[in-house]
DNA sequence: GATGAATGAGTTTTCATTCAT
DNA sequence: AATGAATGAAAACTCATTCAT
């Protein structure tokens, strides 16, 4: 008999995540422990098994999920950007702020804990990785090519922007005194007026 | 009769604290085992004990030395550039990017590891940490009132540039392709131009 | 759906149990290391700490049992011998011998492992022990009360008579020469005549 | 060149013994370390080696001088009760009850630490322990056969008598609401008139 | 799908003891 | 006689994982 969406096991398998979000979040994967997320889901820790194969695939899935959702919003918001190379450069600019407001956890875990994957998961995350930071550095060269940039170096540039825009995940609160607008404007004009080419 | 300096005692303390900075920084601190520390130095887990009180304090250690030294160092810098806002601006910034290349591993167990620490030693790390942040508010607010830059929000850009100054410590290898004077330029330029006031 | 009674997890709580007693007994509780106590159940040492939170607890659990039973034992041996002072005396001191000679091993460990324990746990267990002797000074008290005994000192009285009647722990051996009959009849008469009024 | 007596090394030996004394009697031998009984003394835990050989040797010695006074010191007061058999089993209540008043860490350690000795140091002590006894158990045995006492059994009969009257040092303070006077009076006629025959 | 019990391998830390100085 | 540093062995306890039920 086929189940329900929705259905028990799917809602546990749910809370597995959004717990071990939160605590890896808070503590490290390393010093996470499954006791902790068991208690935390509000099951034994026997039954995390019936929703993970391993506390290492746990970590895996994770980051996957976030690295795809990433690359295909990202590809999405640059297609709705349009050609024009500072658009699209603002577009990539806003919508990193903007994903990394709303999933600091997941950034922070995917940029942390890397050291804690295995061989072939962590090349597999680091590839996606650089395929993201090769976005940036493209719109960089783009936007250089159409004469509007200047840097020193693309590379560089890249990384210190994405530094730079995605330090928000350290300090961002809900409730804090800024609106995402403003957050999402006042890094733009920080990222932008470093690159851009003056008269 | 006292001990001779440079004794084996000093010697083996000081290869502990450098083998500990390269494996928590490789692994982070609680993938980090006392035996692989040990071995690292050359001696027995035991031994380790005859130059430290719990790894926790070897841990604290380590990060109450680097911010003692970087806020130390930061204000023999500013008080080498002189009274002129911009010039302290651009000495903080060179020194924040030089003393982050040549000690990548203690900024970045200094960064990562908070949530490492007991309460009591986590609040004394903060504290530095946030005397440091102060330092380079007070220095935007400066050249705000000087009418030379123009901010959204000093906090905000603030922690905009230390993300972003920091940043290098991910990425920066002795042997890359850039010098640090290149590295250094680089970066300022990135970080003044996001806040300078223009005509 | 609920575990049988006498499961496998209730056996083996009951099977470390009896092995602690033995164990500490023979060799006092900072000797007994917990690999041995596993060995002796015949388990892991892991698979201890499914049926106990620490070695600490497992010793004020087993006092804790041991203090408890006394208490009750005492009071109901006293509510059956009636009113009559002497006979509640000789009902005491029978029920002691008696008790002593049947748990030995608990109450050796009662007495001697009290510096093992915590503050707190020490005291719960000193404040039951004193319960006791107070059982014993009141009887004392009672028969002097009512002119059937003469004694030096009620409270140093109780404490000489205790530590005699506890002596049998040391020695005892259940295939030893005598009875226990034998035993409790010869240490009701050192006890008591130690205390009666003569003519 | 001979050392003058109470050299420095006399005195740190002494101190040794005492510390250990304190130590053993309050945590028990096996939860007493050398790091702390260093301490007590002031010196290092390496120093302990210049003063003993293990610390299984120093229990021993401990004992074994303890034991050893005691048994010359019974004898001697023995000696100088003369040939009466009651003055001579009041005499050894007397001197017991007074030895253990004033060296109750001593006894103590040597009852209960017994299981903590090497099997031949433990075979020596248990030896010297049987001695003890034995002068008791012919005392009763001398006094029953004058005529003056009257016994269920001389052997448990000195059990219980040495029970009684060693339970003394667990509650003995130097500044405790009785003299020792008083101590010996009221034990030796409790510890009496459950032997003595009555007409 | 859930879980109590079990466990091998490991963790940090302690300890008695040694030894060069 | 004293000690700082070293250490092998062991301590209590933890952890991810398994499995019968």
């Amino acid at each position: 008999m086929a189940r329900i969406t929705g259905s028990n096991g799917e809602r546990t398998a749910a809370a597995i995540r959004q717990a071990a979000l939160r605590l890896i979040h808070a503590q490290g994967f390393a010093a996470m422990n499954l006791r902790e997320l068991a208690a935390a889901v509000g099951i034994s820790p026997a039954s995390l098994y019936n929703h993970m194969t391993t506390k290492q695939s746990l970590l895996f899935d994770l980051m996957l999920e976030h690295m795809t959702a990433l690359l295909e919003q990202t590809d999405a918001a640059l297609a709705a950007a349009g050609p024009e190379p500072l658009a699209r450069l603002e577009a990539f600019i806003g919508h990193h702020v903007l994903y990394h407001l709303e999933r600091k956890r997941e950034v922070y875990i995917a940029n942390f804990e890397l050291r804690a994957l295995d061989q072939p998961n962590a090349a597999r995350i680091i590839g996606m990785r650089h395929d993201y930071e090769a976005r940036l550095i493209a719109l960089l060269e783009e936007g250089t090519a159409a004469g509007l940039l200047s840097l020193g170096d693309a590379r560089i540039s890249a990384y210190a922007m994405l530094a730079m825009l995605t330090g928000v995940c350290t300090w961002y609160r809900v409730d804090g005194r800024l609106t995402r607008q403003e957050i999402v404007a006042l890094h733009t004009r920080l990222a932008l007026e470093g690159v851009l080419r003056r008269g």
